[in-house]
Parts: C-alpha cells; sequence; structure tokens
DNA sequence: CGGCTATTTGACGAATCTCAAAGGGAGTGG
DNA sequence: CCACTCCCTTTGAGATTCGTCAAATAGCCG
C-alpha cells in the first residue's frame, strides 16, 4: 500500500499537503484482502458500501433483467470504488474482485467530515467525480460508434493509460487479468466475436501481440488511430481550487 | 426561472436552508436566450464552461475522428452543464442548444468558494456527479446490451422520469425536442433504423403513440419490461452528510 | 407556393450473434 | 507425478440485426 499510489488519482489533479495526506489515509479502514470472484460488498458490508482500491482489478457491473450484464468501469489500484451507489436506496453496481484484490472500507461519516474539513479535498473528489464521467463518456461513444475492432483498440489504449501512471506497465506490455468473457462484458460483445477481433488486431492490423492475459502494443500510434477517440489531458492545480485548509 | 426548479437536483437530494438556497442563486450569472442549434461555449465563454440550464434541452456529444459522434447525455432544466470538461485541458463536450434555451455562466471561482463556505452544498454536488454516473452506466449498459427496440424503450422511459419531477410531463404524455437523426445519435444507430423501430413500438408493440415530436407512453409497464433496466430510486437526507453552515 | 429538411420505405450488404464443437491450460486430487 | 476435469480459447456455419445507399413522401417556414 504505497501511500503515493493510494492518493493518485488526487495528486494527479493538485499537490497536496502533509496534512491533507494524512486526512486522506485516516479516512480509509484497514486493508482487507479478498480473493478473485468475490463480490466486495457480500464481504465488506453491504450498506453504503465505498471502497479503496488498494491492490488488484475490480469490475463494476450494472445488471438488466435476465441475467445479463455490462461491465460499466474496470478499477484499478488508487480508485474510489462503489461511489455511483452513493446517492439511491439500492446499490445500483455489482462490484466483483478480477483478481487478489486488497480493499478498505471508507466510512460515508469520514466523507461527510473532509468535505467540512477539507474543502479543497472535497473539491478534489468531485474533479475525480467528473473524471469518471468523462471515462463514462468515452466508453459510451467507443461502444455506441465503433465497431468491434475500434472498441478492443480503445480499450487496450485506455487501460494502458491508465496503467501507467501508476506504475504498472512494462514499457508497452500490460497484464490485463480479464477473460476473453469478461472483455466481451467490458464491450457489449459476445466472447467469440472478441476472439475473432483480437486474432484481426494481432495478424492482420499487427498492432498487438499477446500471450495469455499480457498484451505488448506494438504499434501505440496505429491503436490510436484506430481508437478515433482523442487522449485526454488534465489541468493541474487549477487556479479556482479552494485554498489548503489550516489544521487547528 | 422558477427558483425552486433551479435547484431541483439538488431539493431532491435534501431539504435546503433559506441560506443555502441563497449562495446557489447567487452563484449562477444572469440569464441569456440561446437560438436552437447555438454551441453554449461559442457564445457563452470558452474557458472554463460551467452552465446552468434554466430552460430548453442542451446536448452534450463527444467527438470522435472522421466527423462521428455519440451524443453522451441530454440535458433537461435544472441541470449544470459542462462539469465533466472542468478537469481537462481541453473542453470533452460539445454543448448544443436542442430548442431556444435560457442559461446562465457559473464561474469556477464561485464554485470553488460553494465548497468552503457551504461543504454540504458541495457534498450534495458530489452526489449529483454520482447520479450522473448512473445515468451514463445505465446508457452504456442499454446500448451495449439491448437491441435498437430495448434502447429506445429505456430512453423513452429514462426521459419521461426526468421530465416528471420538474413539471414537464402531462400525463403520460412526453415532448421530446429531436428529430429522429438526433435521437439515433443518443442512441447508437442509424435515423433509418429507429424510423422502423419506432413504427414497431407504435404498431406492433402498442406501447406508445406519437405525433410530430409529442410522445404518448400508453404501456409504461411494458416499456419498462422492454427496456430491461431497472428503476432507480434516490435516498434523500442521507445521515452523513455534513451539517448546514450557519452564515456568519 | 416553393424550397428545405425530416420522415418514411425498399433493397441489399456487412457486422455481429447464435449454436455447436473441438482443442488447450491450469489447477486438483489421486 | 500423472490424469482428470473444468474452464477458457479457438474455429466453423448459418441466422439476424443493423447499416448503407437510394429515392419517394410529408411537413414546415419563408
Amino acid at each position: 500500500m504505497n501511500p503515493a499510489k493510494a492518493v493518485s488519482r488526487l495528486t494527479a489533479l493538485a499537490e497536496l499537503s502533509g496534512t491533507e495526506m494524512t486526512a486522506l489515509e485516516q479516512m480509509v479502514g484497514p486493508p482487507v484482502e479478498l480473493a478473485r470472484g468475490r463480490n466486495l460488498r457480500d464481504d465488506l458490508g453491504q450498506e453504503p458500501g465505498l471502497f479503496f482500491l488498494h491492490r488488484g482489478w475490480v469490475a463494476s457491473a450494472v445488471m438488466l433483467a435476465g441475467n445479463r450484464q455490462q461491465t460499466v468501469k474496470l478499477h484499478l489500484p488508487g480508485d474510489m470504488v462503489g461511489a455511483p451507489s452513493l446517492p439511491f436506496r439500492a446499490p445500483v453496481e455489482l462490484l466483483t474482485a478480477l483478481t487478489s484484490v486488497t480493499v478498505s472500507l471508507i466510512s460515508p461519516a469520514q466523507l461527510g467530515d473532509l468535505f467540512v474539513r477539507h474543502p479543497r479535498l472535497g473539491a478534489l473528489l468531485y474533479l475525480v467525480a467528473q473524471e469518471e464521467r468523462v471515462t463514462l463518456m468515452d466508453r459510451l461513444t467507443t461502444v455506441g460508434r465503433l465497431d468491434a475492432r475500434g472498441r478492443l483498440a480503445a480499450f487496450l489504449v485506455h487501460i494502458h493509460d491508465r496503467l501507467s501512471p501508476i506504475g504498472l506497465t512494462d514499457g508497452n506490455m500490460i497484464e490485463v487479468p480479464l477473460t476473453q468473457q469478461q472483455l466481451s462484458d467490458v464491450l457489449g460483445l459476445t466472447p467469440v466475436h472478441i476472439n475473432r477481433v483480437l486474432r484481426d488486431l494481432e495478424e492482420v492490423d499487427c498492432v498487438i501481440a499477446r500471450r495469455r492475459h499480457t498484451f505488448h502494443l506494438i504499434d501505440m500510434d496505429g491503436l490510436r488511430e484506430i481508437a478515433l477517440l482523442p487522449q485526454r489531458t488534465l489541468r493541474r492545480n487549477l487556479a479556482w481550487l479552494p485554498p489548503q485548509a489550516v489544521e487547528p
């Protein structure tokens, strides 16, 4: 649990003071290990269900009637997980550990307290929520407007761009611990079709190579071209952010 | 601009004090009228671009290379518009007035100030952002997993459920000021296919009737069944929210 | 009344799904 | 250490939905 990594989503947006770092670290509960396949809410408290993901991957899926589902977000280390359900009576997402994971519970009371004691961190959390919206907007765009090849390319580029800042890439090699079944659930396709298109990207377009769950993004520019989606750049230290709170 | 409507997204989550209402009203600039088809950022300031929509519909679209685009959100009166772009260097969405609209600019400085002076409103804005995430998650799910008939049904139910609390429904009649071209852009389909499926919903399933841009949702239960998506219910006055700030 | 845009319909083609089955890898238990 | 089993991956063939191209009709605005 590298603390530098633990707040990476916030430090990517602004420099944090030591006081702020401490406040964030005190907000999360003790780390808990969960095995692959577990449902986070089953094991860590049904109720409000806000989590911090230290290690591993977590899938967030929306359920439809008739045993159908769509994975709407892949959570990586450093993410706050479960926030979308906060304003609702019933959880809106099924949270599944895709690997063995380490998570902490965040009590909503502590979250409320953070908005009072550290308005600047509150504003940063608000901005992270906007980032998440944009991720979903981009995903909706690829699923709505691109064919399977484009969606797959956009997915690989996106995951690479998220793994990179938290030190989980090895050059252009990334490890994606998803089965093709799970991948199809992310991209709104069938496993069979995922398989065919993966082969095309590898053998026809020659932009990737893969061995098991390791993907080598050979031609990143080619992938971005297939994906059609622009790269998003954050703006750090926005001028209008509240000043850092002075602890009494 | 009925102030009760102007803060409806927040009052739907918690009771607001008079002080809080005032703070919100002071945050928004003077109302401006824009004609249908206008780009909000062209006319109201390129830079940070946060808006409050008093009247009319605004589409938020993500652009892809090659003149393709996907509408990711339809904004209705009472919505804050443009927030997803806040943390980014360049705006991520194209904001287009679908009808004649009345909008106000919100200066980011005022937003930052709100987090300091009214932590409770800051937390509520955070929750509204989570609601928006869920809307996108649901949209992604329908586009990824439902056929055109299901997507259209889910869309009509969703719009009805949003128009209803702001008093823009007439029984089960709703007015949707979108051309079929624009509708196809929302649902990730082609205008031609939208047209055929609309006819099916009307003449085969008999769950809707329509005349121009007015839709009569004859069989709401039938529509919800076709849509496969559960109805989401907000939880009001969450216990962990910060207390109301006392103004000096 | 005319010009423009939106809607509607038809025919055809392409992308993706469904159903089915064979081949691999990894973990498990003997 | 081996064999078994289970799941995942891969491949094939046919069905279906949806897209593309094209053109006719209808409605709105000046």
